[in-house]
RNA sequence: GGAGGAAUGGCAGAGUGGUCGAAUGCGGCAGUCUUGAAAACUGUUGAGGGUCACACCUCCGGGGGUUCGAAUCCCUCUUCCUCCGCCA
C-alpha cells in the first residue's frame, strides 16, 4: 500500500510512474485525495467535539468535588448532545477512512525508475545470459516423457489422490527433489540467511500484509471452516514474521530462508505450456526474504541476484535474467528480476526464480518499522526471491542432463542424492 | 476437553473511576568526564492523526457497553500462562 503522504505530495509523479504499468491512475489518485480531504475535515470536526466534551467533563468533575452538584447536572445535559454528535461524526469518519483504504489497496506499487515500459512478458528486458545450451542426443525427450520412462514422477497417481497439478515423486525423483531442497538451504545458509520453518497455513491478516489479499483470494486455497489460507509462497509467512514489529536498525540486514510447499489455484491456466512440471497446484520452493534499511535495499537486491546466479552456475544450467517490464511486474513489487532456465528439450525458457524489492509497499501494510538515527520511526524495505523453485529446476535438469543411457546428476547434487545417474 | 490467571510504551513492569498518555527500571539518543571506549553522572526519549508551527484528538490485546468522565467497571472475542485429562 502506498503511503498516503507520498500520494499527497507527489501525485503527478505517481500517476506518471504508474503509466509504465499501463494504468491510468489519475482517477484513483484523485479519489484518494478527495477522500483524504473529507477524512481530515471530519477528523477536525470530531476532534473539536471531543475536545469540548472533554473540557466539560473536567468541569463537571471539579464541580462535583466542590459540592456544586446542581451546576454539574446542568452541564451534564450539554454533554449528551455532544456525545450524540461525536458518535455520528465517528461513523462518518470510519466510513470515509475505510473507503480511502479500499482505494489505496487498488493502487499498485510504483515501478522503479529502471523498469522498462511494456505490456506483456515479450517486453521484459534481458539483462544477463550465461551458460551453453547443451546439444542433446537425438530423440531427446521433454521431462514428462522422461518422468514416465524412468518412473520418477507419476502425474496420474497424483490425479487419483488429489487431482491434476499434484504430482507424486517416486524413488530417485523424490530423492533428487529432497537433494535440491537441502542443497538450496545449505547455499542460502552459507550466504548468511537464517533457516526458518514456518506454518503452511496463514490467517487473513497475513494475506493482507504481503498483498495476496484483498483481490487475489482466488489464487489461494482457502480453508473455510477455520478461515485460513494455504500459502502460495513462503514469502507470506516469513515476511509476516515482521508484521507490526519495530526492529532495531542494528539488526539489518535481516536475512531469512525457508523451504515450504506452495499451493496455487492458478485458475484459468491451460494448454501445452502447463504440461508436466511447468505449472502445478502444489510445488516446493526455497525462498529468501530480506528486511533492509531503505538506503541499502537495492544493493541487497543485487546481492540476491548474484546469489541466485551462483546457484545456477553450480548447477550448470543455462540461464538468463530479465528485468520485468511495467505490465508484467507484480502488484506489490517496485522492481523484479526473473531468472529463466533454458529447457532444451522443450526449446523454451522456464521461469525458476523471481527476485523483487517491494520497498515500503509491504512494510506499510505490515507496519514494519525501525528507528532511524534521529529516533524517528520509519518503514523498512522488504525483499524476497526464490532460491529456488523446485519443479522447473527439476525439469531443466532432467531435460538438459539426459544422455542415451540415463540422466546425469549435476556434480554439486551428487553428495546430496547418493547416486550420480537416473537410469 | 475441565478449572483458574493474565494481556499496559522498543523491552520489563507499576497503576482499580477524574489530577494517567501512563511511575520505575532497562534500552535508545544527546551531553559531562576520558587520548578513545567502558563505567559513572546529567538531560532527553511511546505510536498515530492534525497544524507552517502550536493547540487539539485517538491509542493501555480486538470489538461493544455503563458513566458527565474508563488503562481501571460490565459483556464478548482473540491470544498467552498454570493445573488436570487426552494424545502424535
Amino acid at each position: 500500500m502506498l503511503q498516503l503522504q507520498l500520494v499527497r505530495e507527489h501525485q503527478n509523479e505517481i500517476i506518471d510512474a504508474l503509466k509504465k504499468r499501463n494504468i491510468e491512475a489519475a482517477p484513483l489518485v484523485a479519489k484518494v485525495l478527495q477522500l483524504d480531504e473529507e477524512r481530515r475535515a471530519l477528523q477536525t470536526k470530531l476532534d473539536a467535539t471531543l475536545a469540548e466534551s472533554n473540557k466539560l467533563s473536567k468541569e463537571i468533575g471539579g464541580l462535583f468535588k466542590s459540592g456544586k452538584a446542581q451546576e454539574a447536572n446542568l452541564l451534564k445535559a450539554k454533554t449528551g448532545a455532544l456525545k450524540e454528535e461525536s458518535k455520528l461524526l465517528g461513523d462518518d469518519l470510519n466510513n470515509t477512512a475505510n473507503a480511502l483504504q479500499d482505494i489505496l489497496y487498488q493502487i499498485p506499487n510504483i515501478p522503479h525508475a529502471s523498469v522498462p515500459a511494456g505490456s506483456t512478458d515479450a517486453d521484459n528486458e534481458e539483462i544477463f545470459k550465461e551458460g551453453d545450451i547443451p546439444v542433446l542426443i537425438p530423440g531427446a525427450l521433454p521431462h514428462w516423457e522422461l518422468a514416465k520412462k524412468y518412473d520418477i514422477i507419476d502425474f496420474e497417481l497424483g490425479v487419483k489422490i488429489t487431482g491434476a497439478g499434484f504430482p507424486v515423486y517416486k524413488g530417485k525423483g523424490a530423492r533428487l527433489q529432497r537433494a535440491l531442497i537441502s542443497y538450496f538451504l545449505d547455499k542460502n545458509a552459507a550466504a548468511g540467511y537464517t533457516e526458518m520453518q514456518v506454518p503452511h497455513l496463514v490467517n487473513e491478516a497475513s494475506g493482507l500484509g504481503t498483498g495476496q489479499l484483498p483481490d487475489k483470494e482466488g489464487q489461494m486455497y482457502h480453508v473455510g471452516e477455520d478461515d485460513l489460507y494455504l500459502i502460495p509462497t513462503a514469502e507470506v509467512p516469513v515476511t509476516n514474521l515482521f508484521r507490526g514489529e519495530m526492529v532495531d536498525q542494528k539488526e539489518f540486514p535481516i536475512c531469512y530462508t525457508a523451504y515450504t510447499p506452495c499451493f496455487r489455484r492458478e485458475a484459468g491456466s491451460y494448454g501445452a505450456h502447463v504440461r508436466g512440471l511447468n505449472r502445478l497446484h502444489q510445488f516446493d520452493k526455497v525462498e529468501i526474504v530480506r528486511v533492509e534499511h531503505p538506503n541499502n535495499s537495492y544493493q541487497a537486491l543485487d546481492g540476491m541476484v548474484d546469489h541466485v546466479k551462483d546457484i545456477l552456475r553450480e548447477l550448470q544450467l543455462p540461464f538468463r535474467i530479465l528485468r520485468l517490464c511495467g505490465g508484467d511486474l507484480g502488484f506489490t513489487a517496485a522492481l523484479t528480476y526473473d531468472f529463466e532456465v533454458f529447457s532444451t528439450a522443450q526449446d523454451r525458457w522456464l521461469e525458476i526464480s523471481s527476485v523483487s524489492n517491494f520497498e515500503t509497499y509491504q512494510a506499510n501494510r505490515l507496519k514494519l518499522r525501525f528507528k532511524d538515527e534521529q529516533g524517528k520511526s520509519q518503514l523498512a524495505h522488504t525483499l524476497n526471491g526464490s532460491s529456488l523453485a523446485l519443479p522447473r529446476v527439476l525439469a531443466g535438469i532432467l531435460e538438459n542432463y539426459q544422455t542415451a543411457d540415463g540422466i546425469e546428476i549435476p556434480e554439486v547434487l551428487r553428495p546430496y542424492c547418493g547416486f550420480d545417474k537416473i537410469d
